[in-house]
DNA sequence: ACCTGAACACCGTTCAAGT
DNA sequence: ACCTGAACACCGTTCAAGT
């Protein structure tokens, strides 16, 4: 049943990669299978679904890679291991496949890959120590930095760290303002974002640390 | 020479409020205005521009509010202060206007309001005692959070925390998600995200302030 | 200088019709 | 069951023309 299905999303993730979201049409994926643009409606219900198939897709490649072909990660795996190999996973697919960084706001985790993944990241905040009551938040906080950042990196929002533009940020009609003026140093330096992902992680194991180390009190 | 100009990116911001950002058309804004589609051409650009010209607007409303009209924060006021407050306009603003949510990743934050905003919080993690070549970096990572999570709850990421569709998350063909069935209790309550972003930026002022610890060591 | 009107090359989706 | 074709109500943008 699913076979055409399958087709049709795979040719709208291809079209996607190749030349961006924009140029996903019901027209053109249509043209790709070699099919009437009404013929896909019945298989992928309209152009809002496909798109939320395209997500789903995207998703549920991020249990692909760790761990093997089960999904799972392998058994001695310690939850900082686990928490710095997801979101690494994370930030390579958005990378690989820009387009999905607009998709992944909108949308709850409802495939089944990434309701594995939010599974795998309960399991390692309880590990840590975290309490139950803060795992479920201390999980959207990991995941929204996680996608914030990949997003921020593949939609443009951090190319306002270009030097450059810094520079001119610094400086406006009214003289530059003062924290700009304090940093320009640092801020005259080209930014690693590889680096700097690397530097949240260690951050956020920290955090989550002092979560689990308030712990139960409270 | 800017008259007209801000009249038409009113018109837009008007119908963004209104009807969505996807009634934002350059036909729909035209006829607001009282003018012909292309009669918008030679003040704003084009499409992407308007956008641009509207999300420019939406950020330098975070400036407006905090420490009156002045723009800048009172004397007295602490960096969890001005980080907290900050924090709660930019939420307030995505809410109030959640078309903007999907503007902000993809670009630079160059407008003079959102400069200014920069430069506020690097001033507060400077004073927090976080070493300079930090405060880029950790000023990138509390902006992400902040977005991100505005950005989730209007756009329908977090949706996936209502409870329904997370007792239907947690039961696979499989059975259920390690992870989810010791969270069972937990996530059957509604979440407040009101608290939980509360809770988040009390984590993250812990979290400047391990940094700020850790200091210029290193 | 500023605006209009017609046109071009697109959209998503409905609906009746074919096989 | 599955697909087609014509049609509807839209898009952003170019270009020549008006005043």
């Amino acid at each position: 049943m699913p076979l055409r299905r399958a087709e049709i999303v795979e040719a709208a993730l291809a079209l996607a990669d190749e030349r961006g979201l924009d140029a996903v049409s019901m027209r053109t994926v249509a043209e790709r299978v070699g099919v009437t643009p009404m013929a896909l409606y019945p298989h992928v219900g309209g152009k809002a679904a496909l798109l939320d198939a395209m997500l789903d897709w995207m998703l549920g490649q991020l249990n692909a890679d760790p761990g093997g072909p089960g999904g799972g990660p392998p058994p001695g795996t310690s939850w900082q291991q686990l928490m710095r190999e997801l979101a690494h996973a994370a930030r390579a697919v958005v990378i690989a496949h820009p387009w999905a960084a607009t998709l992944v706001f909108s949308r709850p985790a409802v495939s089944e890959g990434s309701v594995r993944t939010v599974d795998l990241l309960y399991s390692a905040l309880l590990d840590a120590g975290v309490a139950e009551r803060d795992v479920p938040r201390v999980e959207r906080l990991l995941s929204t930095v996680v996608i914030g950042f990949a997003a921020s990196e593949a939609l443009g929002r951090f190319t306002s760290a270009d030097p450059d533009v810094r520079a001119l940020r610094g400086m406006l009609k009214d003289g530059p303002l003062p924290g700009f003026a304090r940093l320009g140093d640092v801020l005259s330096c080209p930014v690693d974002f590889e680096a700097e992902f690397d530097a949240d992680l260690d951050d956020l194991e920290v955090l989550v640390e002092a979560i689990a180390g308030r712990g139960n009190a409270g």
